[in-house]
DNA sequence: ACGCAAATTTGCGTGCACGCATTTTTACTG
DNA sequence: CAGTAAAAATGCGTGCACGCAAATTTGCGT
C-alpha cells in the first residue's frame, strides 16, 4: 500500500533526525543530512516535517499520541472520566519509550527541543477529544473537544513546570534524570478540571444515548 | 523613556503591516515593505516579530490582551468567576477594535492569517491567568494558570468552528459578514468549564487569606 | 503485460528567520 | 558637558520552509 510507505519513509526520517541529533548535537545537523540519511530528497524531507524540530521530537511524542486514546479508552468504565484521563495522562507519560530514555535527556536539555517538546502536547487533543467522546457519547462533540483541550493544555503546563524545575537541578548539582516528580505533577495540574470532567460525565448518565 | 520608543516602532511596524496587507493583500508584502514603512532596518523588524503573519495579526490582538484582563477584573466580585470570564471574553472578542472591522474580514478570509489569528488566542492566557488569580487569592497560582489556558482553549475551539461556520458561508453564498452567531458560540464552548471554575472559587471562600 | 491517471518525489527559486559581530543610540554619572 | 556602559539597531551570512512545475513512481483497469 501507498500509505504504508509513506508511514516508513516518515519514520526513517524521524529515526534518522533523533539519531543524527543524538550523535552530534540537535544544533549540528542539517536538514539534508536528515534527508540523505533517510534517502530522501531533502525538499521531500519539507514534505513530511516543517522543521527539523518537529522531526526530532516526532519520535518520541509519535507513540504517545497513540497510546494516550488507547489508555482512556483501556479503563474500565467504573474508574469514571476524570481518573480514567488523568491514569492515562501519567501512564503515556511515564513510561518511557525504548530508546527514549537518552533522547529524552537531550530533547529536555536543549532549549530550543524542549519547545518543539512542550508543543507536542497539542497533539494528543485530537486523540482524546476521540476518547472523551466514546466514554460520553457523541451528542455533544464540542464539550468533549474543550475538555480535552484543557486536558491537554493542563499536560502542557504541567510539562513546562518540569521542564524549569529540572533545568534548575541541572544548573545546580550534576547529571539528575529528572522523572521522580513528574506523575505528582501531573495529577496535581489535572485535578483542578475533575469537576468539569465529573460534571460532564454526569450530564451523559443523565441523558443517555 | 526606552520602553516607550520600543514599544512605538512595535506599534509603527504591526500598523504598517497591517495596513499593507490591506493595501495589496497579504500574500504581496515583503518583509522589507513593512520595515521601510515603519522605518526600520529589516533586520530590527525580525527584533519585534518572528513572522509576517504575528506583525499583521498583532494589531488586532493587541489590545484585546490588554482588554481582556481589565475586563475580567472589572466585574463586580457578586458575579461569580464563571461568568465575568464568560462575559469578558465575549465583551473582548465582539467589541471590534476600531479600524478593525474591515481588517476582521482580511484575516478571516485569508487562510494564512486565520491560522495566526487562532494561535493569538494563546496570548490571553497570561493575562488571563493574572485576572484569576487576582479572584482566587494567589495561594495557588497553578490552578489560576490551567484554568486560563482551558479558557483560552476553549477559545480558540470557539473561534475554529466559527471560522470554519463562515468559510462555508463564503464559499456557498455571497459576502456575509459573520458575526452575529460568536458570542453564543463562545457561551456555549465555555460553558463545559464552569464547574471547574465554580469549585475553584469555592474552594478559595472556604480557606480564605 | 500495457498504458493511463493519480499520487508522490524532486529541483529550483524566492523570502524569510535568526545568530553573530558591529555600529549607533540612550540614559546616567562625575 | 564630556565619558561611559548598557541597550537597541543594523549588516551580513547561513539554513530553511515552501510554492510551483517537471519528472518519477504507484495502483489499477483492460
Amino acid at each position: 500500500m501507498r500509505e504504508q510507505k509513506k508511514q516508513a519513509t516518515r519514520e526513517a526520517l524521524s529515526a534518522a533526525a533523533l539519531r543524527l541529533a543524538l550523535e552530534r548535537g540537535p544544533d549540528d545537523v542539517r536538514v539534508d543530512d536528515i534527508a540523505e540519511a533517510a534517502g530522501v530528497s531533502p525538499r521531500t524531507y519539507n514534505n513530511y516535517f516543517s522543521s527539523r524540530e518537529q522531526a526530532i521530537v516526532a519520535a518520541v511524542a509519535g507513540e504517545r499520541e497513540a497510546r494516550i486514546a488507547a489508555a482512556v479508552a483501556g479503563r474500565p468504565v467504573g474508574v469514571g472520566l476524570a481518573a480514567a484521563l488523568v491514569e492515562a495522562v501519567v501512564e503515556a507519560y511515564t513510561t518511557a519509550s525504548e530508546p527514549g530514555r537518552d533522547a529524552l535527556l537531550l530533547i529536555t536539555t536543549r532549549p530550543s527541543l524542549r519547545e518543539a517538546f512542550v508543543g507536542t502536547t497539542g497533539a494528543i487533543e485530537n486523540p482524546l477529544a476521540g476518547a472523551i467522546a466514546g466514554r460520553l457519547g457523541d451528542d455533544d462533540e464540542r464539550t468533549a473537544r474543550v475538555l480535552a483541550a484543557s486536558v491537554a493544555a493542563a499536560v502542557r503546563i504541567a510539562l513546562e513546570g518540569w521542564l524549569q524545575t529540572t533545568a534548575a537541578s541541572f544548573t545546580a548539582g550534576g547529571l539528575v534524570v529528572p522523572s521522580g516528580s513528574l506523575p505528582d505533577l501531573l495529577r496535581a495540574t489535572l485535578a483542578p478540571l475533575t469537576p468539569a470532567l465529573d460534571a460532564a460525565e454526569e450530564r451523559a448518565r443523565r441523558r443517555p444515548r
